[in-house]
DNA sequence: GTCTATAAGAAGATAGAC
DNA sequence: GTCTATCTTCTTATAGAC
């Protein structure tokens, strides 16, 4: 990995865990192993840094977004794969999709650095309220909506169903990222919370 | 009100919106009215201003719980209430504890604090942690612990339903601390969430 | 308890050698 | 591209008059 990129990465952690203000350049260059002023050969300034991990992280966003709607809409995918399997299905896509985004480095310390900076400019609090909230509940809501066209699930608001599954999971990344030592325990409840929201909606009464 | 206090209630509402690092002695002393020297016959850094805020806001949260606790539980009066009315007492319950949390200018600006503040420190991170998920879950598991032995509500693991509850009443208070502007339309969608999950919930099928 | 003046130090950024 | 030396500004905090 080059320096500008390294540079990056130690701010992305830095910012992360004490805020923007916290961190001070000659930290950054620290843990990059260089002095503070070879930091300018690489970015105009501290907030140009600040700006570079924010156009980074809308490009993986984006071409995130891009792969899972490579076939039309993956939601679809999702629902019949749902469909197919039911329970065991909703668990391994929810639990799988909560320790990615609990483990990969980058994904955690870009959802603490935008949580710590979020209310300092409305431009953060919008992209913060698109990428944790608004997004998932309408993909949410739109499987969900499929699955109640295909039958698998009660007819019941797409909205509500897709705020009463996706919540509790964000609720408990958010625990974990606080209290790491707890993910044991908090991982239980997840699953538990999946199966249990599978059982309450589905169509067949197997509660 | 005293300059004493004054001085906490100017620090809290910078604090909130800016973080701790991004605020400015001299700006808190301008938003009470007097020079920024003043402010040291009153504390004696401004990290005490910062402890201050945290003991004031333990304290009122202190007598919060004790005042919902002075007949045994308050959790048994609200399942109570829940019993009787069903599913418009929990809408009012809910919406009732939503409107203040939210429009609650000292809530508010300590939510906003404790959520930009949470990672700097494990203190921290733990009170934030028991007061914004592990005390509302448990609380709210109580009560629907109860109402399950009351035959109101299915018999379901409460603490599943709990977070199932809580955690969407959570994410849309959040959303509006970030974008005020959007209430209007959270707010159904919280009253929808509610009274989903009483008919979902309800031992007697009116679904 | 509030003020003006100021100390003491930290932090972002630049200059210029190598 | 990295370094040392340095500039400038900002920020916390203190001293001492009123």
């Amino acid at each position: 990995m080059n320096t500008k990129q390294r540079i990056l990465d130690a701010a992305l952690t830095l910012f992360s865990q004490n805020g923007y203000a916290n961190v001070y350049v000659g930290q950054i260059a620290e843990a990059v192993g260089i002095k503070a002023p070879s930091l300018y050969k690489h970015y105009k300034s501290k907030q140009d840094i600040f700006q570079a991990i924010l156009d980074e992280m809308k490009s993986r966003y984006d071409a995130q977004a891009a792969a899972l709607n490579m076939n039309g809409n993956n939601a679809v995918a999702d629902a019949n794969t749902f469909a197919a399997v039911s329970e065991d299905g909703l668990v391994r896509m929810g639990m799988g999709l909560f320790m990615y985004f609990l483990h990969d480095d980058y994904a955690q310390r870009f959802r603490k650095m935008l949580t710590v900076e979020q209310f300092r400019d409305p431009d953060l609090a919008q992209l913060f309220g698109r990428q944790y909230a608004d997004e998932p509940l309408a993909y949410q809501a739109l499987m969900f909506s499929m699955l109640e066209k295909n039958g698998v699930l009660k007819e019941q608001d797409p909205n509500v169903m897709a705020i009463q599954y996706y919540a509790p999971i964000y609720m408990l990344l958010t625990m974990c990222d606080r209290e790491p030592h707890r993910e044991a325990e908090l991982t239980v409840l997840l699953e538990q919370h999946i199966r249990q929201f599978s059982r309450i909606y589905s169509k067949e009464d197997n509660v």
